[in-house]
DNA sequence: CAATTAATCAATCGTATGATTAAATAAATC
DNA sequence: GATTTATTTAATCATACGATTGATTAATTG
């Protein structure tokens, strides 16, 4: 999905006459794929219009169907190449902050870091893997299911086993709890600060993380 | 909006002749809001057809603008009849339960109650105000910035001064703390089930609840 | 029964959508 | 310049949408 494709010829292991591919500028599959990450995340899947995408991308509707076949098409095309190794790298935390000194302040840290630093990630995890009927739910499950999400609750099972996470506690609900705490801020944002009057300062991302790992680090302490 | 109305002829204070009002079955109506209330938090307003309403109510597409006008006049009407209550009860828990011995887990308690016996409600709020564009944000924050969410806070603050919350918190943030961990399990529950690998067992609410109130109250306290 | 009004229905309107086509233009090779 | 291929465009397709219309049926009163 990534190379563009002309409707229904092969291109011949060498190519003999005629223009060749534009390989090096690409800038209208580039502005499809950025007119889709922003458009997509701020509305949804379903209320971007293919002419929205065109007309923002200042690009002619056809050239969906000749970069990437179809919206959908567009859509899994824009998030292998901004979503997928975004969400494959906070898999990954799971495993290296394991390792750390204080494992479960690492992994906080992290991982609203990551979040705080892509601020379209969290509507449209929101969107489309939350909200019922998202079109990602199947593909984020897969990908967590099998790789963060035991990882996550291993993780507080063995610091609970070390006596660092109060006994009384479900790990999975634990587990539940972080990341509750971790994302919610970000996806209620908007709301949050006009509910409870909050100014979003310059250095609020950082007191916000200071203040969760506060609260939650007390909370499941021993 | 709430009387099924001609469409531009007037009820003289009494009616002589002709068929009067049904006044007793409203069958369609009721019909029409069930399915209203059933499709719109599944799938979305925009997702959800006048046609898919007026199939799932077994009832002529005509029949919205009929009595509701539009697709429009007939969500508000579903909102008007089961969400606006419900929202109004929520706003009076955070000023009622403020009186107890110990105010916020009883907040904690009846929130989460009131949203774990109505499942309908937190996707429906996930997708009409924290989702961005939703239709309902700015009705929410009306009612929550000038009622409920100044006394959440307020609960905080004076929890504070007396010395039953760490003097280190910022009083909004642990308020938006508790809304986080209330809340969030709600909505995520479904992905949440898959990736934890958790069962939901038939008491699995009154330990969702019991936890949330540990893990708060401990990480909160002074 | 005749008049009047409430309620329902089949049919259809105009619009927006996702997608495709045939023609036009651009760039490279021969 | 002729040819071949890549890219782009304007025009258009079929479909689904929200909404409305005019006709039709039903219930009640005089």
């Amino acid at each position: 999905m990534n190379t563009p494709k002309p409707k229904s010829s092969r291109h011949p292991a060498v190519s003999k006459a005629g223009r060749p591919p534009a390989e090096r500028d690409l800038a209208v599959r580039q502005q499809l794929l950025a007119a889709a990450r922003s458009l997509f995340a701020k509305h949804g899947y379903d209320a971007v219009s293919t002419r929205a995408l065109a007309e923002a991308a200042q690009v002619n509707p056809a050239m969906i169907s000749y970069y990437f076949d179809n919206k959908q098409g567009l859509y899994e095309a824009m998030l292998a190449d901004t979503f997928q190794p975004l969400m494959q790298r906070l898999g990954e935390l799971m495993g290296s902050a394991a390792g750390g000194a204080n494992p479960v302040r690492g992994f906080l840290e992290a991982y609203m870091r990551t979040l705080g630093a892509n601020p379209w990630m969290p509507p449209l995890i929101l969107r489309e893997v939350v909200a019922e009927g998202g079109r990602l739910r199947g593909w984020f499950i897969q990908q967590f299911a099998s790789k963060g999400g035991g990882l996550l609750t291993q993780l507080m099972t063995r610091e609970q086993a070390a006596g660092r996470l109060r006994a009384d506690l479900d790990p999975t609900l634990a587990a539940l709890s972080l990341v509750s705490m971790a994302v919610f801020p970000f996806v209620a944002m908007p709301v949050a600060s006009e509910v409870f009057g909050m100014r979003v300062k310059q250095d609020y991302l950082d007191r916000l993380i200071a203040h969760t790992e506060r609260v939650f680090l007390q909370g499941v302490s021993a």
